[in-house]
DNA sequence: AATTATATGTCAACACTACTGACCAAAAAA
DNA sequence: TTTTTTGGTCAGTAGTGTTGACATATAATT
């Protein structure tokens, strides 16, 4: 396959390198969920409640609505696995008091002592590649991960990534 | 939480900052296999089929010892799909001259064709950002992804990902 | 030559995550 | 009051992953 463009094009956009970027984004994240996936085994949970527990930890109050436009799953497979969250006391719900329909999610006690103990591995992960890389190279690495957003994603996920900046 | 090394850090290693960086890869990967998966769809495949067709494109003649390493999934995992994609005539096996036992992997003239329908838009999807990112960007991007995989994997990932340059 | 190790495949059984499509209730909005 | 939104639930199905056991062919070692 010739270049994308047909024209000359900088290094970084040569075919090949286009292939690396899509290769190099599959191994970093293979291992980084790596760690969570062995510390939910002894929970009896899966990679989907380690979402669940990350976002509703990183924005308490938040609907069900809004959980699964972030996570962009269908109702029936976010139904599951939270009220399994819920029943088992990791998931606080609160009717809403605007919208009384609403049910406000919040970890509890339990649910942020998880939060904590999988965010902590891969807290460690970032730090140590952010140290080795060095403060430019975050700032590539974020730009770049933002480019590869869906573009009409993009506002939403700046929103909920800075907004406890 | 306090900040991960008790000391006073540079911003960019900011509890917030690493947890950003936590979610910023999640997002990205979310959008990043969106486009593949619609395609897949029309082929009765699925993601691993994707992975397989992917890295057997990009190392013709890998054994599935090599394949294995790389998905670090298990033997039955693999199996189903494998199988489907060389009854679907997608992937084609060959024995090892060296070591007969050995099922040598190359993709079909159809599979090369799947390859690269499903590479396309990631590719412009990498190419998008690239562009938009810049050359300084991009280098920190990988910078960033090559330390956040296991210590004992990078140089694995290394040779592979650089074997073609 | 006999033994051991390796590469691969296969089977059964199971679990997690996802999907579609239908339906229902409560509450908000028009 | 009617319509829309939010959320829950049910049944059925599919894709991907696991473990563990077992079989075969071949290579490597003794």
């Amino acid at each position: 396959m010739s270049e994308l463009g047909g024209g000359p094009n900088p290094l970084f956009l040569r075919e090949e390198e286009l292939v690396r970027g899509i290769e190099m984004l599959f191994y970093a994240y293979r291992d980084f969920t790596s760690d969570p996936d062995e510390i939910l085994k002894n929970y009896g949970f899966g990679r989907a409640h380690h979402r669940v527990v990350h976002f509703v930890g990183r924005n308490p109050g938040m609907s069900v609505a809004e959980l699964l436009a972030i996570l962009k799953v269908t109702k029936q497979s976010l139904s599951r696995v939270l009220s399994q969250l819920v029943r088992e006391d990791f998931v606080r719900q609160q009717k809403g008091t605007r919208d009384r329909r609403q049910r406000l999610l919040y970890l509890t006690d339990k649910g942020q002592a998880l939060f904590d103990e999988l965010s902590r591995p891969q807290r460690a992960r970032v730090a140590r590649a952010y140290r080795e890389a060095g403060a430019e190279a975050v700032a590539g690495y974020r730009r770049v991960l933002i480019g590869l957003l869906n573009q009409d994603e993009r506002d939403a996920v700046l929103a909920s990534v800075e907004k406890n900046q």
